[in-house]
RNA sequence: GCCGGUGUAGCUCAAUGGUAGAGCAGCUGAUUUGUAAUCAGCAGGUUGGGGGUUCAAGUCCCUUCGCCGGCUCCA
């Protein structure tokens, strides 16, 4: 019989052949290889047999999905060994996923990080044993008689629909209800490591028992299993809470748990961030606004945001009367939209507003800037006529790959949510705000991911994902189509008709939370941020004292071209300053000294390389001012 | 919020239930330095807060606060 292989090409093996012997026919090194196969789109067994004509794929680690089926394996391996050492141990689940694999217990003792080494260990005698993983197909009845002392894979297999086949894989003394599938031995995993415990609730909610969660990864070799440890060791010390603080960005302080504080220097980002952000804003067309951080409770109430997002609000009583603090901005701009008539000749109407919000978190979520308290959004309203809204959506778009491109970030996906169960506004309304998303979209050439029911209370939205230097991947930007909240509070603008219309609304943030993008840009660039965004741009090194004069000179030429300069008057040794520039990721550095002084020149080292340059002084002003620009469109100036 | 971990000087970390220590940073002084750490000295603490056990607590117990990791990528 005849099988047919991704090349297109027909491989004739014997009847009754299993994924094994293709393996085998196509090669011995691919044979040797051979972890798992794929039929047709079906990831499989090596010991499952193929038929006549079958689309047939040998898997192998270096593949992704290869490197899920080792993972998966690691995964049974980790509960076999936490079985054999915690005697009375339920098992839950144990899925591959992105980077490893966890596994779910439920331990007769508590289980830290103290108990991986023991784990670790048990594990390579295991994998050392090269166990055979044997699959069996049972019925419902035997299913629940074999796990009769495990409540958790119970729960599962009577969750399962009656037709489902129900599969048991066996590896040494462990047995587990699995779909498989798996390597054909526990030699075949590679090299499996630990990574941290964690709680996790039984299926996710909070109402079920917490569980004990192993974290861990597997690779094809040792050398992979140390680079991907490398990589995560890089990802820690690139933790922007750790640099933010060795920088002296920002700080938390237990006075304010999840509520940032801004140094001086964090304000200096911060400020050139928005100075990039407004001259982008001012050439798309919008106005700016600001409103105020309490409102009356009522406010909330015609909005909706009492009703879907008090738990999330914070309250105040002003003279009797209830106030809650803004948790969003749309009612405050709502207010402005208001306070004046509105034509049609208006539209359409982009009010811009980097308004601060604060928001109730749980007090475990919270982590660093990435997930706070209190965060100013880029937030804008768009008020527009029916017609205009492909058009604006479009803009947004544009709007938000154009600011994105400045970072790097070159690559985005997106995703349209719909629907939520906790909502306001009519089934019609709702279906023509996510028909016309999905319009601006196709529109726009951008392929997307339908993410149902996850969309504002108010509106479906589009949402921009990032991916950062890391592979990480961020969701910041969003842009929400809104018909509710106009009706709720009433918004009016007069027509061509010279009638009142309800205009339509547009939700959108293009940075998300000007604290979490720092936060991001700040791990992206491994707080080497660039130029025109480095707190302190320049730092002049004098040579001796003799040279303090002129490191001044040097200052202030700098200063007046705009530039934020440091001047390093202490008495240490020319390395040591270059060093404490390096180190505080210092973008420019000018060391001036007897040559300089007498040629009215600097010496110009720039971040991260040992090659230096001379330059007359307003050479370098020119040269590091230019390097230094704020990017975006020009401002007419 | 929940589970686990953790909390010692500004930072990174030591200290069998028995006198709280080091490096860096800071300050003072010396040094005047040419591209990633000059030397010396000084100061720095109710061991997160509160309670308890003990002759004795940084260490053990309780409680509270903060921080760290995690809380469906569904056998």
């Amino acid at each position: 019989m005849k099988v047919v292989l991704p090349d297109g090409s027909d491989l004739s093996v014997a009847e009754g052949a299993t994924a094994a012997d293709v393996a085998e026919a196509i090669g011995p090194r691919l044979a040797k290889a051979a972890i798992a196969a794929k039929i047709g789109d079906r990831v499989v067994d090596l010991a499952t047999p193929v038929d006549e004509g079958d689309q047939v794929a040998i898997l192998t680690p270096s593949s992704e999905e290869g490197l899920d089926v080792i993972r998966h394996s690691a995964a049974h391996v980790l509960a076999d060994a936490a079985t054999r050492l915690f005697p009375g141990t339920k098992v839950a689940i144990g899925p591959a996923i992105k980077d490893g694999f966890y596994y779910d217990f439920e331990f007769p003792e508590p289980v830290g990080e103290d108990d991986l080494p023991r784990l670790t260990e048990e594990i390579q005698r295991l994998l050392g044993a090269s166990l055979p993983f044997e699959r069996r197909e049972v019925s419902k009845e035997e299913a629940l008689a074999l796990f009769k002392d495990e409540p958790y894979k119970l729960e599962l297999i009577r969750d399962l629909p009656t037709d489902a086949v129900i599969s048991v894989y066996r590896q040494g003394e462990f047995l587990d209800l699995c779909r498989g599938p798996h390597v054909p031995d526990t030699g075949r995993i590679g090299e499996v490591g630990l990574l941290s415990v964690a709680g996790a609730y039984w299926r996710g909610d909070s109402d079920n028992t917490m569980l004990t969660r192993i974290y861990g990864t597997a690779f094809p070799t040792k050398k992979e299993l140390e680079d991907y440890l490398r990589r995560m060791e890089m990802a820690r010390q690139r933790d922007h809470r750790r640099l933010g603080r060795e920088l002296g960005l920002f700080s938390f302080q237990d006075e304010g748990p999840g509520f940032p504080f801004f140094h001086p220097k964090g304000m200096r980002v911060v400020n050139a961030l928005l100075e990039y952000w407004r001259k982008e804003h001012l050439a798309a067309g919008y106005e700016e606004i600001r409103t105020p951080m309490i409102l009356e409770r009522t406010l909330w109430e015609h909005s909706g945001h009492w009703e879907n997002y008090k738990d999330n609000m914070y309250f105040t009583v002003i003279d009797g009367v209830d106030f809650a603090v803004k948790p969003m901005n749309c009612p405050g701009g709502m207010l402005v939209y208001k306070s004046e008539q509105h034509s049609y000749r208006d539209f359409p109407l982009r009010m811009a507003e980097l308004g601060q919000v604060h928001r109730h978190e749980m007090s475990g979520v919270l982590h660093g800037l990435f997930r706070v308290r209190c965060f100013t959004q880029d937030d804008a309203h768009i008020f527009c006529l029916p017609g205009q809204v492909e058009d604006e959506i479009l803009g947004v778009i544009d709007l938000i790959r154009r600011m994105y491109r400045t970072f790097g970030f070159d690559k985005v996906h997106v995703e349209l949510s719909t629907r939520p169960e906790k909502s306001i506004g009519s089934a019609e309304m709702w279906e023509t705000a996510e028909r016309a998303l999905a319009a601006a979209l196709e529109r726009a050439g951008l392929e997307y991911v339908l993410n149902p029911g996850d969309g504002a209370f108010y509106g479906p939205k589009i949402d921009f994902h990032i991916e950062d230097v890391m592979g990480r991947t961020w969701q910041c930007a969003t842009c929400q189509l809104d018909f509710i909240m106009p009706e709720r509070l009433d918004l009016e603008y007069v027509g061509e008709d010279n009638q009142r219309h309800r205009p339509v609304m547009l939700h959108r943030v293009v940075l998300g939370s000007i604290e979490r993008f720092l936060g991001i840009l700040i791990e992206h660039y491994g707080g080497a941020l660039p130029a025109w965004l480095a707190a302190v741009q320049v730092v002049v090194v004098p040579v001796a004292d003799r040279h303090a004069e002129y490191a001044q000179a040097v200052k202030s030429a700098l200063e007046s071209a705009g530039l934020r300069v440091d001047v390093d008057l202490r008495a240490e040794s020319v390395s040591k300053k270059i060093r404490d520039g390096e180190v505080g990721k210092v973008p420019f550095m000018l060391v001036v000294g007897d040559r300089e002084v007498e040629q009215r020149s600097v010496t110009l080292r720039t971040r991260g390389s040992k090659e230096t340059r001379s330059y007359a002084l307003a050479e370098a002003v020119a040269f590091i001012g230019g390097e230094c620009e704020v990017p975006g469109v020009a401002s007419g100036a």
